[in-house]
DNA sequence: TTTGTAGCGAGAGCGGTGCTCTCGCTTTCA
DNA sequence: TGAAAGCGAGAGCACCGCTCTCGCTACAAA
């Protein structure tokens, strides 16, 4: 059927060269670009169930089926609509954590939790379609997704592990909890998949802080906490980042936060 | 996906316990319920954004433009679905709370996380009406749905409150974190609006936890921890329990939690 | 240079959606 | 008893995703 992003296979379909692309495969992939910015202004103004293959078109210029020479159909937009998102998250929460020394692990986990806070509020609809409810029917294509789905909780554990074996990660004894078994051999699993030195009872506090940013975040994403609750609500996320850093056994004493 | 739903006949919570109502009227009310059954199965079965009054109108073997005389749009049936939803989360929750002693504070907030959760993944598609990413174009009437979708941070805070009155209510050291001035003054009015005792500090947690639980619970309802990531998922969900009543406060000791 | 083909856009069309309006019929109530 | 209100059916509008066919055009192999 139709691959529009992948020009090395069509490539190899018909000639092993990888160079000179003809003009009409750089226009056609000039046209997938222009759908995926047109879709991405669509998903932003009116939202991911609105989002409309047919207004789409219109903007494009063209008759609703000349798209589907470009996307297999809606739901291959919303996959690259999700794509495009997943990175673009991943790109600004790497930017953020990469302008905090690498020894600076509370202060790199507040820029990662900052800039997943700021990217969720100044694009309310594509993070509704990453971490809100799955749109139904549609589930996104694992092999397409995951590599940059996970960019945010790798970056994340990447700074719990770095500050572990630099010694300054260590659980608070007021809020130890058990682990049991089953839950043990899990964790064991993740450390073994990511190549991690952290004790299981410091790796489910990861878990933990993880679910709980994005629970925090999507509170004022979706504005779960009600109209005009916090008039300051960048100072509440700010806290209960401090508390999930403390929670996640960061120590703070190395973070002067600058304003 | 899921079993399909047993039908959970809850036509008497609408009907309206008035004296001699005429013919009409009765059936008036038994055709909402039907519809908002009907829609409800729809809603289990297929998700929010599938919700269609046409189909529902021929499950009630009627036409479609029939059901209009019952329910003014789409968005009207889906808020009577998402009262519907509060109600059923907040009455599960409020059981849950009731079998557990009062004076059992730690307890009564393991019941009500484990309600949530449980809730949750029994209707993933109510939770995620309510808790997901919102119907684009849809904004539920807040003077209908902000009495029923406080129930559950109602309850919690009544749990911290309790707790913190009867002097087992304590910030833990180690996560101790700074309170700005705004969110001092935010926090006053929601502690002046609710009747609390409670300081800032654990009122700041007690915002932090419910985030946190939900966050928790959308992860699981929402599938972003992966597939097959924990093969017990409720231990580690009790795990993220213990931890966040330690950073709610909740002093431990007095939970013997029975299986 | 010629020619077959692959890609392309337009258009018609199918079945679905939310929603409106009108038309008769029936129940209710003054 | 008669007016009014409520009701279901049906037609219809504008939109949706998606499919198919029809010519046209650019390209690449012969």
């Amino acid at each position: 059927m139709l691959e529009p992003v992948t020009d090395t296979e069509k490539t190899d379909a018909t000639a092993a060269p990888a160079r000179a692309l003809t003009p009409r495969h750089r226009a056609r992939t000039q046209t997938v670009a222009d759908i995926i910015r047109l879709g991405r202004r669509h998903l932003a103004l009116h939202g991911a169930a609105a989002l409309s293959l047919r207004a789409v078109a219109r903007d494009l210029g063209v008759v609703s089926s000349a798209v589907y020479r470009y996307v297999e159909s809606r739901d291959e937009l919303l996959t690259l609509l999700l794509i495009d998102a997943f990175n673009e998250l991943g790109d600004e929460v790497d930017a953020a954590i990469g302008a905090v020394p690498v020894d600076d692990h509370a202060g790199r986990f507040t820029a990662l939790g900052r800039a997943v806070r700021t990217w969720a509020l100044r694009e309310p609809a594509s993070y509704a379609l990453l971490f809100g409810s799955p749109v139904p029917g549609y589930n996104a294509p694992a092999e397409r997704t995951t590599v940059p789905g996970t960019r945010v909780i790798v970056a994340l554990i990447g700074i719990l592990e770095s500050a572990f074996r630099a010694g300054r990660l260590a659980v608070a004894d007021a809020v130890r909890a058990e682990i049991p078994t089953a839950l043990q051999a899990d964790l064991d699993t993740i450390r073994a998949q990511f190549g991690l030195t952290v004790p299981e009872e410091l790796a489910a506090r990861g878990v933990l802080v993880w679910s709980a940013l994005f629970g925090a975040v999507s509170f004022e994403a979706f504005n779960q906490y009600g109209p005009d609750t916090f008039s300051v609500p960048a100072e509440l996320f700010d806290h209960h980042l401090a508390v999930l850093a403390g929670v996640a056994g960061l120590q703070l004493r190395a973070s002067r936060d600058d304003g």
